[in-house]
DNA sequence: TTCAAAATTTACAACGTTGTAGATCGATGG
DNA sequence: CCATCGATCTACAACGTTGTAAATTTTGAA
């Protein structure tokens, strides 16, 4: 069916060897040669088989993506990014998503496409500090993102969560609001993603010396619009008064905002909202949201290119593995018309 | 390094084509030894090496999904249909974007990769007539999203475009518009998605009376929300009177509406809106949007379905191919605000 | 012209798996 | 007790590639 080395190498006349010496770039072989088993490979259309390669040379230049869901725009977004910064690096991405439950997490990640994969991008969601064993059992190279395992093996690439929601904190406070919801927290969560944020906020009230309201700290298990939506309806039956927010991500953002707008609440003259993650909708929603930038695709060009080297440290010598690193990337607010109460505001006509 | 054949073997004391045998179920395996086999492979923890099994069988239990990019919503949420049914059938997905260009889908579609999948779903965006001749050349098994290649020899999966489209603009003629814009066609284009939809447009301004003014078909390049904004500055600029909106998909729809809030227009007493892919954030959006749900999982099924069925066809006999076949999808007209002009339209507050 | 060194090419053996064909073993039936 | 059959297991040869080491050719100097 397809050609393989031999057919080309029984066109042009030579051995299989020196057709893969031809495709391989190898520096000896004569250029009236290397002219005919070029000529052949275009004739039949060769191209090199995958499988009988990585089998031979154990790779695959293909890495997994791990990631709960690319309806979810924040991951959508981010897989974009890793796919461009895998492409231009010759790799090929593999992208799995997982539940976002405990279990099919580890399912995932045990699962048997490992072995089709030189390395694995892993951006955990459910799994926390009892599971870092579980990490160091998997044989492969594998870069964490986004998050924060305590004492696992593996390198990390993280946002600054903290420091991020502290700014966007600081920035409602700037603005003049003072009974602030912090929106998507996690009770009990300390390591994840919601501690993490959680602390930033409680750190820049505790800055500006404003006292924290337990009430204020509204829980939201999973971060899509639809558990902003749902999360608001209860703030607003609960009758909690309230001049600002401060959303986890994006999503719970854009999701509180529409309920508060159908309840008559104007954003920002009544309450100012600030997001994370800046995904493109934060441009185009009504009004645009301010939001923290986290630096995405720094994450991502920064994980590939970690991933890379770990594959090839494992690849070369037996020598021990390089401790793991942790980066840290850079965030920037980004302010848009939800917490722009200039007078004048652009963009809120009609609102 | 990771255990293979060889290792469970000499570990249960079997040969290796019996532990291959315990490992692909064949029937004639004692009891015991199976047991001895499967704790051998426990202990080592052996996962089977997907390399080699794909070299031996010609397989790689992999497709490509090929589409413009993620970022794009619509693609994002068919990319997740795609990965469901897949992996519902025991298949990974290789996600590959291409730039949207007839240049880099043609690079993509001959690109290298080919050799590491069994098949490609292929979601056309640049390619057209002239390009059949090029994917009947493509020696994988191939079939096409969403998109109308006339004469090619390859299946497709279908929405339906005119009828869907149609149904939008009666929509809007029902509910009193008659000068209604068709945001998003592209001058010239007969086969491709803008072509159908404009057609569909057409064919209900046609059946209900309604006078074609040149002026309400406004063109659109590319389909994402920047562009809906961008037609919707230059209409506006332009002075064009229109009483409703039917977009040719719903990221165009929601750039539009952002513009005409700024502007001062109320959707839907000024301007009713209709877009068509039904993505999860026209339920969030403010106002909520009606659209054209064009049966996207039902796609997503039986385009691997169908994929599956000639992956295996190639496999089997040399029998000639089957016909290629041509499915359309059910679509659904979902009622949201932006085209509910009752009196006490829900969710109006504060617009 | 001759010979060593360099350049070029080749044969062969892996990589880890599964299909084919055949070997071994026990049980069955005559 | 032996031929036969089915059940169970094994040896071997692929799949298409690349590394190793060795074979062959060419080159250049003596």
């Amino acid at each position: 069916m397809a050609a393989t080395l031999h057919d080309v190498a029984r066109v042009a006349g030579v051995s299989i060897k020196t057709v893969s010496n031809v495709i391989n770039d190898y520096p000896h072989v004569r250029p009236e040669t290397k002219e005919r088993v070029l000529a052949a490979i275009a004739e039949l259309g060769y191209r090199p088989n995958l499988s009988a390669r990585n089998l031979r040379s154990g790779r695959t230049g293909m890495i997994s993506l791990i990631i709960p869901n690319l309806r979810n725009p924040y991951f959508a977004e981010l897989a974009d990014d890793v796919m461009n910064a895998a492409s231009a690096r010759g790799l090929s991405v593999l992208i799995e998503q997982v539940g976002g439950d405990r279990e099919s997490e580890l399912s995932v990640l045990r699962g048997s496409r490992r072995q089709a994969v030189d390395g694995i991008l892993y951006s955990v969601l459910a799994l926390g500090q009892e599971d870092a064993a579980v990490l160091d059992e998997i044989p492969l190279p594998m870069v964490l993102l986004g998050e924060r395992i305590f004492n696992s093996s593996r390198d990390h690439v993280t946002m600054r969560n903290e420091d991020g929601l502290r700014a966007a904190t600081e920035h409602l406070l700037a603005i003049g609001c003072r009974r602030i919801i912090a929106l998507g927290s996690h009770p009990g969560e300390v390591i994840g993603s919601a501690g993490l944020r959680l602390d930033g906020y409680l750190q820049a009230l505790d800055a500006a010396g404003v006292p924290v309201d337990e009430r204020l700290i509204v829980h939201a298990d999973r971060w899509h619009r639809v558990d902003g939506a749902a999360a608001m309806r209860s703030i607003l039956a609960a009758g909690t008064e309230f001049d600002g927010i401060v959303a986890f991500n994006d999503s719970l953002a854009l999701g509180a905002m529409r309920i508060m707008q159908e309840a008559g609440l104007r954003i920002p003259q009544d309450v100012a909202v600030i997001g994370f993650d800046d995904l493109d909708e934060t441009r185009y929603s009504v009004p645009t949201l301010s939001t923290i930038e986290p630096g995405r695709p720094q994450i991502a060009e920064t994980a590939v290119d970690m991933l890379l080297a770990r594959i090839e440290e494992r690849a070369s010598a037996e020598s021990s593995p390089a401790e793991p690193r942790e980066v840290l990337t850079d965030f920037r607010l980004v302010q848009r018309e939800s917490t722009t109460r200039a007078a004048g505001a652009p963009g809120s006509s009609g609102l």
